[in-house]
DNA sequence: TCTGGGGTCCTAGGACCC
DNA sequence: TCTGGGGTCCTAGGACCC
């Protein structure tokens, strides 16, 4: 779905229309804390987009209303409309394939093998994306590819409202010319490392040997060789286990207010074992606390117990245990405030 | 300039077992 | 005195994705 969470909020408010429209952290007249999730394409001409500071969208929208531009809308996340409009669109997307994967909220891949032919695929999606149109007022990119690889990359080749078809032929001339960024699997810190030896586009990773790259990227490597020539095996997957479940909060400011803290991190418990036990699990065995202080340092301290546990005493037993070291001098000797905590469960029982 | 929240997977060292 | 090889589990950190 392009823009999903801007698109939505738009549909809902038609008095927005045409306005540049973020939607994520409050920004408290630009002192917010936290980041965009979403931002439509008219706050994207300002230079906002996803995973931007809010307080730096908000410094945008300044610059941008100083030169005579509109200032952007901000709103909250709003995760259960947003939830409820995905599952009409999931149920839709099911009519079309009877293997269906789901990546996220706003991201779905669907096995089209059966058409035996990209051209009945194209057709299909083309009804299915003005059936999510007419359906939910909202637009979506589709990608047509021999794999879940190179059908994300197509999807993503022409936003927004796309259609981008990609045959197996086509596939390695296709994913040449791209940024490596494009790779799944390529993140910030890969981007960076490459282009720090002026590898810059798909086509000049090509030049590594299956060996070099490996040596460089370890076990990712061999698979990145794999990737860069469009190649990918894996199958869509239905449905998986999850296989942690957790939940960490950014304090409004940072602190070292242990009354806040701790109670905190003991609602925090009481909010994870309800979610493991309404997603169907009986029981954990491995409590993680997470610690961010406020200089962004962030660590995590983890225990497995000898027995798996239902118990809320245990569990909020076990993180106030993990989260001493971090409040006691020697592990924290300069007092540093905490920006963030968080609690995570791992190794469930259904 | 300041950096959310929900996750997954990989790496690497150490403990431990056979 | 110096000491193999294979495997699993635990812990901590980091990169990445939506």
């Amino acid at each position: 779905m392009d823009a999903f969470f801007a698109a939505i909020e738009e549909r809902d408010h038609p008095e927005l229309k045409g306005l540049p429209l973020v939607v994520g952290a409050d920004p408290a007249q630009g002192k917010g804390r936290g980041v965009v999730s979403t931002a439509n394409y008219a706050a994207r001409q300002y230079g906002i987009h996803s995973a931007l500071p809010i307080s730096q969208a908000w410094r945008f929208s300044e610059q941008a209303r100083h030169r005579g531009r509109p200032a952007a809308v901000f709103l909250r996340v709003n995760y259960r409309r947003y939830r409820e409009v995905s599952e009409r669109i999931m149920a839709l997307v099911r009519r079309y394939a009877s293997l269906v994967e789901e990546a996220g909220i706003d991201e779905v891949y669907l096995d089209l093998s059966q058409t035996e032919s990209f051209g009945r695929a194209a057709a299909l999606c083309r009804q299915l994306k003005q059936e999510i149109q007419e359906q939910e007022k909202i637009t979506a990119s589709v990608g047509i590819g021999p794999n879940k690889l190179v059908a994300k990359i197509a999807s993503d080749f022409q936003k927004p409202d796309g259609l981008t078809v990609v045959t197996p032929e086509e596939a390695e001339i296709f994913l040449e010319p791209l940024p490596v960024r494009k790779i799944p699997g390529i993140g910030p810190k890969t981007e960076k490392r490459l282009a720090r030896e002026g590898i810059r586009l798909v086509r000049d990773l090509k030049q590594f040997s299956p060996e070099e790259l490996r040596l460089r990227f370890g076990k990712w490597g061999a698979e990145l060789y794999e990737r860069v020539r469009g190649r990918h095996e894996s199958p869509l997957i239905e449905a998986y286990e999850p296989k942690s479940l957790g939940e960490q909060e950014t304090f409004g400011e940072d602190t070292r207010d242990l009354n806040l803290i701790f109670d905190r991190l003991l609602d925090m418990c009481g909010h994870v074992l309800k979610r493991l036990r309404a997603a169907g699990f009986q029981t954990f065995r491995t409590v993680v606390v997470t610690v961010r202080f406020a200089d962004f340092a962030t660590h995590s301290r983890s225990h497995t117990l000898t027995a798996a546990s239902r118990s809320l005493d245990i569990l909020r037993f076990t993180a106030m245990k993990l989260l001493m070291p971090f409040l006691d001098h020697r592990e924290n000797p300069r007092h540093k405030l905490l920006r963030l905590i968080g609690v995570r469960v791992e190794k469930m029982e259904r």
